[in-house]
DNA sequence: CTGTTAGCGCCTTCAC
DNA sequence: GTGAAGGCGCTAACAG
């Protein structure tokens, strides 16, 4: 491994004279020990050493994407959720485009993930996922940069920033795009007992809709699934016998959850849209791929990781930042899966 | 932050001590001062400085994921593709089981992947994708352990460690199913014009397969199709116009085209599988969410991951490797996708 | 404009 | 069983 000594000698200077070619102070260097230096930066295809930038206490140019996770949770790894693992995708270009390196660490814990970003003297973090407290004790323990995406916590919190989505406007404008339809009685359906985060918004945003159109929103407007995908089929196997006439629309909180029992309908030979209207939120490839095509909303994954990125580079470079909680615009991506007999009537 | 030198002080004992303790030479401390030094270790929630040791020649601890890519051949973002976002995902929590950090690049050349490898003192890379000749000279080009998925290249490379897929075989049985079901001309579909790698692979275990059955394989039993969903599609109305009686079943190299193509045949009036059978290879959540359900070859993801990792860490604890060059198995998932009324004769 | 020097946190060798 | 000392590669303060 060559280093900036090695390079001082070749060159004939002092290892500070390259360091100060390395970093660009280019007005303390003669332009002739500039052109030197440089050629022999080129020639060796000299690499700095990361362990002593880090020790000198110089960024260690490494942002951290930490997805949080609560293993109760899960039943498809993180990266299998289509969502996730584009957003991964989108991220990594970003900050690599930034010359930034990445570091993916998943974790149920904060302090799990603090340690590994102190060790590392991250620069900034990205975290996706935790609830509204998690956020809080998590700024609390650190002074590192960070940047949430789809995080719901408080905006008033000191040095909270956050890339969302118009949770709320995205499912205000998709219930009020059923109601308006013709349907009567929409179910809104989440992972969750008690919606919190994203959900909670998305169930919000479908209340309002229905307020708006006065109209009663009742308890069973809300479907709570289950994400383990057998008992949820057992349920729905129940909901068909039992529910399936009162209710003509079914607005799921996720595609994945749509799809998937969009299919179980299909395959209980339940003729979709035409016997029910199912859609979902996200725009995943599922959505697209399904047939019906799914309706659903759509958000921007790759504006979403860049947003983000930019955010937490603007943070680490003490620049101004005009909004610390961004909500990205959402659009309603009308497909097949809802049925047009109530529309044109 | 907190340093050896700062938990020294504390617990009243000298910096070696404190290095011992936390390296686990325990022998060379008593069990008085090792207690007192771990109670303080605990207290001040100690994280060791991962600057000082990557200087001071330690491991760094972290695993670098390379995706090398052609930027040619992307349409999708990479870890849009479920394959490798699965794959990451797997990845990842095997790195930090195994108290590794996992930094993940993408990049088009070898050399910018090196230049990170070696500015970070990665300990071990694991990388997905490139050809042949690039595994040749990335090898060439650096020291540092590197296991490779899905490649192939030539077995005899000196420290060539691969995990792939009895991607062969997989073909092959495939192919065998369909031919013994009655199946007369079956075409197989990649999206290259003279396949290489992984492909490259499959299409000569579904030439093998033509052979064991004495059938003679022609020119046309390959077909070439656009990366690109535009093109692809336009393509495709060629061959619905044109070819669709000449085959009876289609066998892509991989669900996404799988599923795609059996969607836009649905979409063109066209029964599968009544009219046309159609098998795709990897077992991602595409086929398990297309209807019909697409009859694939399966391969185990995580499998795939664990292995790949583990035998980075053999190679890093310079432990004994059995074989350099691991094909994990292969299963065949019958579903719907094939028509059974062939089987049936 | 250039070079000398000290120090970042950790590990290892060598004395005690 | 314990500690002092030096060095890893880089940077920044300071002196020339």
């Amino acid at each position: 491994m060559i280093t900036i000594k090695d390079l001082a000698k070749i060159a004939d200077v002092s290892p500070t004279t390259v360091s100060n070619v390395l970093n660009g102070r280019f007005q303390k260097v003669s332009d002739e020990t500039l052109a030197k230096v440089q050629a022999v930066i080129e020639e060796t295809n000299y690499v700095s050493n990361m362990g002593g930038r880090l020790l000198a206490n110089h960024g260690s140019r490494i942002i951290g994407v930490i997805i949080h996770y609560n293993r109760s949770r899960l039943e498809l790894s993180i990266a299998q959720t289509p969502f996730h693992s584009e957003l991964i995708g989108f991220l990594e270009e970003s900050i690599r485009n930034n010359n930034y390196y990445m570091m993916l660490h998943t974790s149920m814990n904060y302090e799990e993930s603090i340690r590994m970003a102190s060790a590392w003297n991250v620069e900034g973090l990205i975290v996706l996922g935790g609830n509204a407290n998690e956020i809080e004790s998590f700024l609390k323990a650190t002074d590192i940069p960070v940047v949430f995406i789809d995080s719901y916590a408080d905006p008033q919190l000191p040095n909270y920033y956050n890339v969302g989505l118009a949770d709320f406007e995205g499912a205000r404008l998709m219930t009020s795009y059923l109601i308006e339809a013709g349907f009567n009685k929409i179910g809104f359906l989440a992972d969750m007992v008690i919606p919190d985060g994203v959900d909670a918004e998305r169930l919000k945003g479908f209340q309002q809709a229905y307020r708006e159109h006065q109209l009663a929103y009742q308890p069973d407007n809300f479907i709570s699934i289950d994400y383990r995908k057998a008992v949820r089929h057992q349920m729905f196997e129940q909901f068909i016998k039992k529910d399936l006439n009162t209710y003509d629309a079914l607005f799921f909180a996720s595609d994945y959850y749509a799809v998937d029992t969009m299919n179980l309908f299909l395959d209980a030979g339940i003729s979709v849209p035409e016997q029910i209207s199912i859609t979902g939120f996200d725009n995943n490839i599922l959505s697209e791929q399904s047939r019906p095509r799914l309706t659903t909303v759509s958000q921007n994954i790759l504006e979403k990781g860049q947003t983000a990125v930019e955010m937490l580079l603007k943070i680490i470079r003490a620049e101004k930042i005009e909004a610390n909680n961004i909500a990205l615009p959402v659009e309603i991506v009308k497909r097949q899966s809802v049925s047009s007999r109530k529309i044109d009537v």
